[in-house]
DNA sequence: CAGATAACCTGCGTGC
DNA sequence: TGCACGCAGGTTATCT
């Protein structure tokens, strides 16, 4: 589900709730895990133990208490709420009491998301943060970085910019979107992309990344933001889900293919 | 070894 | 109405 503009609403959200100085009371755990077990003494290690902070890496959306970090990863169709009464739906995983103010709850339909539970001190060794790609959003990732780093690649561009190794918290939507933006084809080899087309590039994932964090993110079907609200930006779509409709800038139809396993939306005419 | 594909899981829309 | 099938925001184990 979630890209980096998700996760980031629902952190910002989080925050506005309230949530950072909530001090824990136990954690309800209904089920073993998710994509990965749930980790060991969840509860008894949290009880008492207040959040510092909310942060995001990536995809992932750190709690920070005074001794450890919670890592939540939420997978296709993960998302937090906050709920006032014991009401619980279909799919409610995990449950935060806190000592005060509503519960948080992480709801995953299809189980793809992670939560782990680290000592802060092993947080960056952790496998989960390890081999991660360079923030989108930060003043050193360039034109120049990803044209120097995409030389010899025979992967395409489009999954050159998913490859979390290489660059965090694009996915399937914001990269059709961004490359419509910086007029590439998705199809194009990563090592086949000019300077000046990755400058481009790189000014069209910040940008395109920055408007879906400003309209709350992309409601497909599931994603909510912790107070239930639907994203806006599924409605300023320029390609993504918009297969055979007119290009808004040109009129040609978009096109449609899967790479790398995944529905990708173009428009021929604009993108070269 | 880089790159492509299958698998993990549930729900929903479509077409017969 | 029912059922089979394809497809969905992500990641990783397994192939070629």
């Amino acid at each position: 589900m979630p890209e980096l503009p998700e996760i980031e609403n629902i952190r910002q959200t989080l925050e506005h709730l309230g949530t950072v100085g909530r001090k824990f009371q136990s954690v309800e755990l209904r089920r073993q895990g998710l994509r990965t077990p749930f980790p060991p003494q969840m509860s008894q290690k949290l009880k008492g133990q207040t959040i510092k902070g909310i942060s995001r890496r990536a995809k992932f959306l750190l709690f920070e208490t005074e001794e450890f970090v919670i890592l939540s990863h939420l997978g296709m169709t993960g998302f937090w709420r906050t709920e006032q009464s014991a009401h619980y739906k279909k799919h409610d995983h995990v449950i935060f009491h806190f000592n005060s103010g509503p519960q948080l709850i992480l709801n995953d339909t299809r189980r793809f998301g992670i939560l782990d539970l680290l000592e802060k001190s092993k947080l960056n060794k952790s496998v989960w943060l390890k081999y991660l790609g360079i923030e989108p959003l930060a003043s050193d990732f360039s034109g120049d970085l990803l044209f120097t780093k995409s030389r010899h690649l025979k992967c395409t561009i489009k999954s050159f910019i998913m490859d979390q190794k290489r660059i965090v918290g694009v996915g399937n939507i914001y990269a059709s979107e961004a490359l419509f933006r910086a007029g590439i084809r998705p199809t194009r080899k990563a090592m086949t992309i000019k300077h000046d087309e990755a400058n481009a590039l790189v000014e069209s994932i910040k940008k395109v990344l920055h408007e879906a964090i400003a309209s709350g993110g992309s409601t497909i079907r599931d994603y909510r933001d912790p107070n239930g609200n639907q994203g806006g930006f599924q409605e300023r779509f320029s390609v993504y889900n918009r297969e055979g409709s007119s290009c808004l800038q040109c009129g040609h139809p978009v096109k449609a293919k899967v790479i790398v396993g995944r529905n990708t939306f173009w428009c021929p005419n604009c993108q070269h």
